[in-house]
Formats: C-alpha cells, sequence, structure tokens
DNA sequence: ATAATAAACGAACACCATTCGTTAGAGCGG
DNA sequence: CCGCTCTAACGAATGGTGTTCGTTTATTAT
C-alpha cells in the first residue's frame, strides 16, 4: 500500500495505541504495536524516531492524565496528594513503569509536579539546601513502590525453611492490596519524620 | 568440539563471567557472555536454564559478597546496617539493577536478609501483622534508591523556567554524592518514625 | 566391554528494532 | 494540466536476541 488519502498513523494515535498495548499486558514492542495499528512496522519510521520516543510518548500521555494540576495548600499535604498521584499513576499503568523507569525526565508536566513539591518544602521552611534531598527521598520511595506495585505476586519465594518470613508470607495480603496498605503506612512514616524534623528547625529559631 | 576432557564451563564460571560482564558496562545478554567465555551460547544450555536464571546467579554472586553474615543486635541496628548493605550492593554494582529488579527473589541468603530483617523486628515489639508491611516499605526504599543510583546523572532536566527546582539543581550535588546523602537521611527519617511508632506501640501495653 | 551421561558444537527458529529502496497518492508551481 | 516534490505506506533485508534441537565425542558407571 503507498500513501492513503487519509494518513493511517500520526504521533498520537501511535501514542494512544501504544500505552493501550502496554495496558493490556502484551509485552511491549515495535512490532506488536504495528500490529494493532494495523500497519507494518517500518510505517511507524516515518512518524517516530523509535523505539524510545513511542515510550517517552507513553510517558506523556500518562503524566496528562494524572498530574493536570498541581496541589496546593499544606507541605504536608502537597507532599501526599504528588505521592498518591504518582502512586494512582504507577498502580494504574504497571506494566509501563519498567518501561520509563530510570529515563531522564523531560516531560514538561512531570517536572512541574517536582518543581512544585520543592516550592512547597521550601516555604514550609525546610532549608534550601536539604529541600531537593527530600524530594529526591520522595521520589525514591515513590519509585520503589511503583516497582514494587510492577514485580511479580511473590517477591519473596524462599526455598527452605525461614525463621519469619515464611510464617508472615503465608498468612499476608498480596498483590495490590499488600503493596497499598505498605504505601500508605510509608508514606505516613516519611511524614511524620519531615514534621518532627520541621518542628525542630522552628524551635532552632 | 566435542565434551573435553576439562569442562570448560560451570554454573560457577557462567557467574563469574556474567557478573564480570555486568560490571564492565557492556550491554548483558546470553550470546556475549558466551562470547567472553569463548564459547558457543548453545553451550551454557548444559550448565544452565536460561538467561533468567544467569540472571539470579548473578544475584547471588553480588549476595554473597555483601552478605556474607547476617547483622544483629539492637532492632534498628540490624535495618540500618542490612539497607546500608543492600545500598553498597547497589552502589558498586549499578548496572545490574535493572537486570535483578522486579524479579521474584529465590536466592537463600537474600531471603535470609530479609527473614534475619523480619525476625529483628518481630522480637523489638513490632506486631506480627506489621512486620511485613515495614520489611516491604524498606525494600522498596532501598529498591528505589538502587534504581536513583542506575539512573543517568540528571535525573530532572528542566526544559524551561521553573520556581524552585532549576536553581535547587544548578547548586546541588550530583550523581553518586548526591544519591548517598540521600539515601542516608532517608533511612535516618524512617528509622525515626519507626523508632516513635515502637515507643508508642510499647506505651500502649 | 558396553551403556549412559555430560558437555561441547552448529544449524535453525522465531522473534526483535531498525534501515533502505520502492511505490503511489497528494498538493503545489508553472 | 503537466510535472515536481513531499508524504506515508509497503516489502525486503540486516544484524541482533534468546532458545531448541540433533549430533558428536569424552568421561563415567555398570
Amino acid at each position: 500500500m503507498p500513501r492513503p488519502k487519509v494518513p493511517l498513523l500520526s504521533a498520537d494515535r501511535i501514542a494512544d495505541a501504544a500505552l493501550e498495548l502496554v495496558d493490556s499486558g502484551q509485552p511491549f514492542g515495535v512490532n506488536a504495536l504495528a500490529r494493532t495499528l494495523g500497519v507494518t512496522p517500518s510505517s511507524l519510521y516515518n512518524h517516530v524516531r523509535g523505539r524510545d520516543e513511542i515510550i517517552e510518548l507513553i510517558r506523556g500521555r500518562i503524566a496528562a492524565q494524572y498530574l493536570p494540576e498541581l496541589p496546593e495548600g499544606a507541605w504536608d499535604e502537597v507532599v501526599a496528594s504528588t505521592l498518591r498521584a504518582q502512586r494512582r499513576m504507577y498502580a494504574e499503568h504497571p506494566n509501563a513503569i519498567p518501561l520509563i523507569v530510570g529515563k531522564t525526565i523531560t516531560d514538561p508536566l512531570v517536572i512541574a509536579s517536582y518543581d512544585n513539591l520543592a516550592t512547597g518544602l521550601l516555604d514550609a521552611g525546610f532549608p534550601e539546601d536539604e529541600v531537593l534531598t527530600v524530594v529526591a527521598i520522595l521520589d525514591s520511595f515513590a519509585l520503589g513502590f511503583g516497582l514494587d506495585l510492577a514485580s511479580p505476586d511473590d517477591i519473596w519465594q524462599p526455598q527452605g525453611p525461614t525463621e519469619t518470613l515464611g510464617r508472615l508470607l503465608a498468612g499476608a495480603e498480596r498483590g495490590a492490596a499488600r503493596s497499598d496498605r505498605a504505601f500508605e503506612e510509608g508514606l505516613e512514616l516519611l511524614l511524620d519524620s519531615l514534621r518532627l524534623r520541621l518542628s525542630r528547625l522552628r524551635e532552632a529559631d
């Protein structure tokens, strides 16, 4: 088929189909993507530089869905809702995580989200030279839980006898439920500590 | 070449070469691994089930290096040294992280490490139905920072102007130094919170 | 001595992402 | 309206991946 009257493809359509493919659980790949679009793999290269660019499109698509407006209010609420938004994002697109993780973030929406977080912490009274550290901590935290979510149901699979772990695993929640609980409790732990630190900083003044 | 007098391969030799290949920075692959061993890819399958098993061997090799003996003592010291060991492990084998992350853990040494952590928390007084959650939190924390370490130097790369982030990034430490600092401070935050929670639990008795 | 096992090889398979040359419709300038 | 260029598809080919299979032969066990 030569050039059709109405273009079959566009960056937008590719992005949509890519996210759909990823969310469907099937392994992501350029060929598979082309198949779902009813098109030859090579046709995609007329609209997109390659695999990596498609992945970056996926990140943008997801970000636009979950970070459309920036949270405001008390600093700890900004932290909580930013992290929860990220969490929801990861939770509802777990298969995208291994694809987008570990790549430099340039997407303006995502950057704005971190910027908002940093501003909130700074305004709350965290010292200038610590804010970025805290942001990094929160980011790693969210990232770790994102991956936790993308991991198989059984992260630990003891082959032999254990002292404690095996017994606890037997009676524990699993999958998303367990991950959700851990996330919420972890978030609480971090916020508690940050509040404590902030109040100490204020005393020192 | 038919069966040689002295076997060229063994699971051990494969594991060594695999870790070496990964640490060298070259992309890991079965074929590349066979090449460095001076052997045909298919030969590996006499000793190893496949790619995934090789990766699991890598995890074991690293673990054996960093978790040879289990930390004992006060629960918070167990937590700290377990996480620091994991941290060192990730830090010195950053290229292994994307490979081993998100795969079910079966390696006995790694399992034992988590088991030891769980036992320590349980003995300290954390309730039975919370220990696993705490372990998961600590694990996600370590994981997140591991990935942080494996990520490119500039995680955030604002393209436009920002309110706070750009300015902070300009004056901040970068790379491993920044990641190390964030890890230590994050660990402290978590431990502070956990200590607080524990003391509250003890009051309730 | 004979049989079974072990450990290598090479060939083949089914993918994968990507590149290149080809084709034909679309839109424009003359 | 002819002809040129651009566009967007295709098909074929490339060099990679992980894996399977059959073959060969040395070692080990019976």
